[in-house]
DNA sequence: ACCGGAAGTGTCAGTGACTGACAATCATTG
DNA sequence: CAATGATTGTCAGTCACTGACACTTCCGGT
């Protein structure tokens, strides 16, 4: 059963990622507002129906990697040892984002979609909804940490703020270093020891 | 000139409210998405077309309230002492979030209209673009005034993801607290002395 | 070779948010 | 009263998105 789905999964992904090839180039030439679905399902050679069929909003398209990041991100910090204090924990939940610079095809498609993000108050609201999922993949997986190592549950309120916190200065990072993976190393570094909270839990 | 303006300024408000009163009373039977523009206008007694000239979009009579907050918060840091820290600026800034709680009308209505958010994926998403925002007001605030008081520019990235945490400590309480004033405060203040940077810009 | 169903696709019609253009109305001012 | 400017309704149109239905293709069983 898995192995079936699992072929029949690999080509869905295949198409998906040619529609958005195909998208990103249009919304760099023409911007995301001004291409319409009709453009996006024309090039790639569907009808408009079907493209809803891989991808369930235009916005999605956009977000195809970024979601993909999100849960590389949730692997990364679970991997980590559960003594390791959680905001050393999250700066090296982050190493992967700097590791997708090193790849300059990647760096060169990171930065193309950013633009597109930046340029689009619309989808600009949508990558924030992404950053908060993140932010709540990353408070559960904390919480669930700490309650393991230390027998009870820490302050929720504290573990989300702090959480937050860490994400603010991914974000802050990466507004800042727009592509260059030594500039967003440095600027992590500092946000995140500049913030390092006084009493850490876990 | 500017007298002018504000009279027809004032009466512009009037309809605004009149509308953000009638469609949030829509949105709490009904639900945000399953309300059209259309029942919205007819319910207030005007065409759909009038609508638009007062709102520019659905979303935005959802976050009237959150928009004069906003400017409400950015005062209240701009009448804080210069030599205050940053980090105690920014936890007087939120005072007035807690204070709207005293008022038990303005509570009910922004309880209301979180529901009205979380229960709507697409005001979620809008809803974090006021909060980023806000955040941005913010830095530029603490920035202006760092550089105003040391005479040198402090480092944007560590500004920036100072202001993102304390947004952080800030929405952690918000989430955690619906509604209770008291609770809201001592989460916030939990959060908040948590989360205090170990150093302090400013 | 034939048949059956499952999966993918195109077509079409419809809804709902939003916009531009234009005409009608209404209040204000000279 | 007339000219002017702001406010409004109407109408037509665009675009994202959805449901229904018919058609093709591919595949395993007979």
């Amino acid at each position: 059963m898995a192995a079936g789905g699992s072929l029949r999964e690999v080509s869905r992904r295949a198409v998906q990622s040619r529609i958005a090839r195909t998208a990103e180039s249009l919304f760099a030439d023409k911007g995301f507002e001004e291409t319409t679905v009709d453009e996006i399902a024309a090039a790639v050679g569907m009808s408009q129906r079907s493209f809803f069929r891989y991808f369930s909003s235009k916005d999605d398209v956009v977000f195809d990697s970024v979601e993909r990041l999100r849960v590389t991100l949730a692997e990364r910090l679970a991997s980590r040892p559960i003594d390791e204090c959680a905001w050393e924990s999250l700066r090296r939940t982050f190493d992967p984002v700097a590791e997708r610079f090193a790849d300059p095809e990647l760096r060169a498609h990171d930065k193309a979609v950013q633009q597109i993000i930046d340029r689009s108050p619309r989808l600009l609201a949508a990558y924030l909804c992404h950053l908060e999922r993140l932010q709540r993949t990353l408070t559960e997986a904390i919480l669930e940490r700490a309650t393991r190592r230390t027998g009870r549950e820490p302050d929720p309120v504290v573990v989300r703020a702090m959480v937050g916190g860490a994400c603010a200065c991914l974000h802050a990072a990466t507004l800042h270093a727009t592509g260059d993976p030594e500039v967003f190393d440095v600027s992590l570094d500092r946000a995140m020891s500049a913030l390092r909270p006084a009493s850490m839990p876990t």
